[in-house]
RNA sequence: UCCUCAGUAGCUCAAUGGCAGAGCGGAUGGCUGUUAACCAUUAGGUUGGGGGUUCAAGUCCCUCCUGAGGAGCCA
C-alpha cells in the first residue's frame, strides 16, 4: 500500500514504482493462489491509495491454475473517480466498476467489457507478470539473460556510482538498484554531449538508451554503448560518495545517501530478503501474524525501559491529589508507552490460532551505547502453543536455519562480496551452520563448564549469577564454535512468566548465543500453571492487578506454550558479517541520536 | 550510566610545546579500452566548543559536546 505520486500515474511506466512491486517474486511463486486485486481512484491521476489482499481456499485453489507466464492476477478491477459527493457514502457506490477478467483457464466469465483506460490495465498485468519495469531495461534483467539481449538497443535507468575518462572514450558504472551488479556503460565522443557528459558528477542519475555490446576488457562480460545519455538529476559536486572506501562511521553521518555504496546496497537488501524469509517461513507454517499494539499501557514485566506516549505539557503536566503527574487526564486515561515486547499479547492469541507471530518495531529507551543496541528495532516474537521448550528451540534453530538458506539462495552476489571486504570466514560459517546441530547447555552445566575453564575472567562464574558477555562468549566462540542454546537458567534472573522447573529453582528459559553477536535469541517455555503463575507474580513484586488479563489465559483453557524473541537486526548482523547494529538500520536510532 | 580512546581540509590520516602537511576527492588541462584509471597544475583550514598554563598550544590542564570500543541492561 502507498501513495502514488501525480508524475508517475500519468503514465503506464508509473506501475513499475509502485510499492506493490515487492510483492511481484512472491506473488509468482503462489500460482495457485486465487488472488484479488482493485485500485481505488479518487481522482484522475490515481492518486489515492492501493490496495492489495490475497486469499485462498481449498476449492479456489483447485480450480485456479495461473498461466504458464506466471500471472497471478484473476481478476482487477478499476473504479473510476467518484463524485465529492459520493465520497464516504458506504455500500456499493454508484459507478459500477470497469471489471477486466483475465488468465481463468477452463471457467467461463462474462465478457469483459471496455476497460476505462485500456493502457494502464495492461501495464498493471504486465508489472505483474515480469515482476519488472516498462519501457526501459534494469540492470538484473541484463545479467540475468544477457545473451537473449546481446546487440540490441534498449534503455537503462540508474545513478552514476563512478566515471573514468580519457580524450574521446568515458566509460560509466551505473548501478539502478535492481541489483548488486554495476553496468558499465561506454561512450565515445561521437556522443553529442561527450564532453558535458563526462562532467556529470557522481550520483547523478542518468537515462542511457544504447546497445548491449560484449566487452573487450576484462572486468565484465558486457557493457551498455551509449547512443544518447541524458541526465534526469544532476548530482551537486559535494556529493559526499567517493570513488574509495568510506569509513562506517562517516557513512553513519549521510543515512540517506549510504544505500548507493556497495556494503550498504548489500545490507540492506539482505535486510529486505530476511524479513521475508522470516514470514515465509512462518506463513508455510502455518503460523498466523499478529499486530500487537506498539502504544501500550504494559511494560512486559520491564523487559526494558520505556519511551512514554502522552500528549500532555511538558512543561506544566496536571498533577494529581499528591502531586503527581495525573495521567487519568492523558490521552489514554492512563500512563502508555511505546512497545518494549509484543509477547504477552500475542500469548492470547497463540491460545486461540495454536501458532503465532510477531514481526514489528520494538523500542526499548535503555541508555545502551554498544555495537548491538538500538533504541528501536525490530522483534520476531513467534508463540506455539501445546509446546514445550524442546520445541521452542527446535522451532528457533529451523527458521534460522531456514532464513541462512534462503539468503545464500537469494542473494548470492551480496553474500560473495560480504565474505570478500567484511568477514572472511562469513560464508564457511554460515554453511556450516546449516548442517551442523546447534548446540545445547544448561545453564548449571554451562557454569560447571566455565569454572573449569582455564581462561581469565573478570568475572568468576558463580552459580546465581547472570552469565557475563565473556562467559558466554567464551562458551559460544571458544568451545563450541557454533550456535549455543544456553537454558535453565535460575528463576531469580529470569522474567516471572517462565516456567518454574521441577527442582523449584529454575526456570525454563533459554538463550540463543551465536558466534560475535553474542545473544540473538531469548525465550522460555511460559509458565501455564495458574497458582504457580499467581505465586512468581507476588515474588517478583508485581502488582497483579496488572495481569489479571494475562492470569486468565491460564483460566480459559490454558496449555503449556513456548515462544521466544528474535532481535531481527542482530539476525542481520549474523547474516552479513557487519558488526554494528547501525549499519543494519536504515535510520538508526541511539542514545543521543535520532537525526534524519 | 560507568571505563578507555578519539575529534586537524569534503574523506582517510600526519605534524618532539616552535612556519598546519600528504594521499584521495574537487576545479583546470592532457591522454583511444578504463576497472578506486593514469599524468600535470590548482583551490581548499576559526585544528569539535568554551576556559586556562606558556614568550609560544593542534600538542599540556579543566570543562562541555560528539563519535568509537568495552562493561552493564538486553534482542
Amino acid at each position: 500500500m502507498g501513495k502514488i505520486s501525480r508524475q508517475a500515474a500519468a503514465s503506464l511506466r508509473a506501475f513499475s514504482n509502485l510499492p506493490f512491486l515487492r510483492c511481484s517474486a512472491p506473488l509468482r511463486k503462489c500460482t495457485r493462489a486465487r488472488l484479488y486485486f482493485s485500485i481505488i481512484a479518487r481522482s484522475s491521476c490515481l492518486k489515492s491509495f492501493c490496495a492489495l489482499s490475497g486469499r485462498s481456499s481449498a476449492r479456489s485453489r483447485a480450480r485456479a491454475q495461473a498461466p504458464a507466464g506466471g500471472l497471478a492476477i484473476l481478476g482487477l478491477f478499476i473504479v473510476p473517480p467518484r463524485s465529492p459527493a459520493g465520497h464516504r457514502r458506504g455500500g456499493a457506490h454508484s459507478d459500477a466498476p470497469a471489471i477486466l477478467w483475465r488468465g481463468r483457464p477452463g471457467k467461463s466469465r462474462p465478457p469483459p467489457p471496455a476497460p476505462v483506460c485500456p493502457g494502464r490495465a495492461f501495464a498493471l498485468q504486465s508489472v505483474f507478470e515480469r515482476g519488472e519495469t516498462m519501457g526501459w531495461t534494469t540492470v538484473k534483467q541484463l545479467f540475468a539473460d544477457p545473451q537473449r539481449l546481446l546487440g540490441q538497443e534498449l534503455e537503462v535507468r540508474g545513478w552514476i556510482r563512478t566515471q573514468r575518462q580519457s580524450k574521446n572514450l568515458a566509460f560509466i558504472e551505473l548501478n539502478d538498484g535492481s541489483c548488486f551488479r554495476n553496468l558499465q556503460v561506454v561512450y565515445g565522443d561521437e556522443l553529442a554531449n561527450f564532453a558535458e557528459a563526462t562532467r556529470y558528477p557522481l550520483g547523478s542519475a542518468l537515462r542511457v538508451r544504447g546497445r548491449l555490446v560484449p566487452s573487450p576488457a576484462a572486468g565484465q562480460p558486457f557493457e551498455l554503448k551509449a547512443g544518447t545519455i541524458e541526465a534526469v538529476g544532476l548530482s551537486a559536486l559535494d556529493y559526499p560518495l567517493q570513488k574509495k572506501r568510506h569509513s562506517f562511521e562517516f557513512m553513519r553521518t549521510i543515512p540517506h545517501l549510504r544505500a548507493r555504496s556497495n556494503t550498504f546496497m548489500a545490507v540492506f537488501r539482505v535486510r529486505s530478503l530476511a524479513a521475508f524469509a522470516i514470514h515465509k517461513f512462518f506463513q508455510e507454517r502455518g503460523f498466523v501474524h499478529v499486530h500487537t499494539p506498539i502504544i501500550t499501557g504494559s511494560d512486559c514485566e520491564g523487559a526494558g525501559e520505556m519511551f512514554r506516549v502522552t500528549t500532555l505539557d511538558a512543561k506544566q503536566p496536571p498533577l494529581d491529589e499528591r502531586g503527581a503527574v495525573d495521567f487519568r487526564q492523558d490521552f489514554f486515561g492512563r500512563e502508555t508507552g511505546l512497545t518494549v515486547s509484543g509477547q504477552l499479547n500475542v500469548e492470547g492469541f497463540c491460545l486461540a490460532f495454536n501458532r503465532v507471530y510477531t514481526f514489528g518495531p520494538t523500542f526499548r529507551a535503555e541508555n545502551s551505547n554498544t555495537q548491538r543496541h538500538a533504541s528501536e528495532f525490530w522483534m520476531i516474537e513467534p508463540e506455539i502453543a501445546f509446546a514445550d521448550l524442546g520445541d521452542n528451540m527446535r522451532l528457533a534453530e529451523e527458521m534460522l536455519k531456514f532464513v541462512i538458506g534462503f539468503i545464500l539462495e537469494e542473494a548470492p552476489q551480496e553474500m560473495e562480496f560480504f565474505n570478500r571486504f567484511i568477514d572472511p570466514a562469513l560464508l564457511q560459517r554460515l554453511r556450516l551452520v546449516l548442517d551442523a546441530d546447534f548446540e545445547r547447555l544448561t545453564y548449571t552445566r554451562a557454569v560447571e563448564l566455565l569454572q573449569k575453564a582455564d581462561a581469565p575472567f573478570q568475572f568468576p562464574p558463580e552459580w546465581g549469577r547472570d552469565l557475563q558477555t565473556e562467559h558466554e562468549r567464551y562458551l559460544c566462540e571458544k568451545v563450541f564454535r557454533k550456535p549455543l542454546f544456553v537454558t535453565d537458567y535460575p528463576k531469580e534472573i529470569k522474567a516471572f512468566y517462565m516456567r518454574l522447573n521441577d527442582d523449584g529453582r529454575t526456570v525454563a528459559a533459554m538463550d540463543l548465543l551465536v558466534p560475535d553477536v553474542g545473544e540473538i535469541i531469548g525465550g522460555s517455555q511460559r509458565e501455564e500453571r495458574h497458582e504457580v503463575l499467581q505465586r512468581r507474580i507476588a515474588e517478583m513484586g508485581l502488582k497483579p492487578e496488572d495481569y489479571q488479563w494475562y492470569l486468565d489465559l491460564r483460566r480459559f483453557g490454558g496449555v503449556p506454550h513456548a515462544g521466544f524473541g528474535l532481535g531481527f537486526e542482530r539476525a542481520v548482523m549474523y547474516l552479513t558479517g557487519m558488526e554494528n547494529i547501525r549499519d543494519v538500520i536504515p535510520y538508526p536510532r541511539t542514545p543521543k541520536s535520532a537525526e534524519f
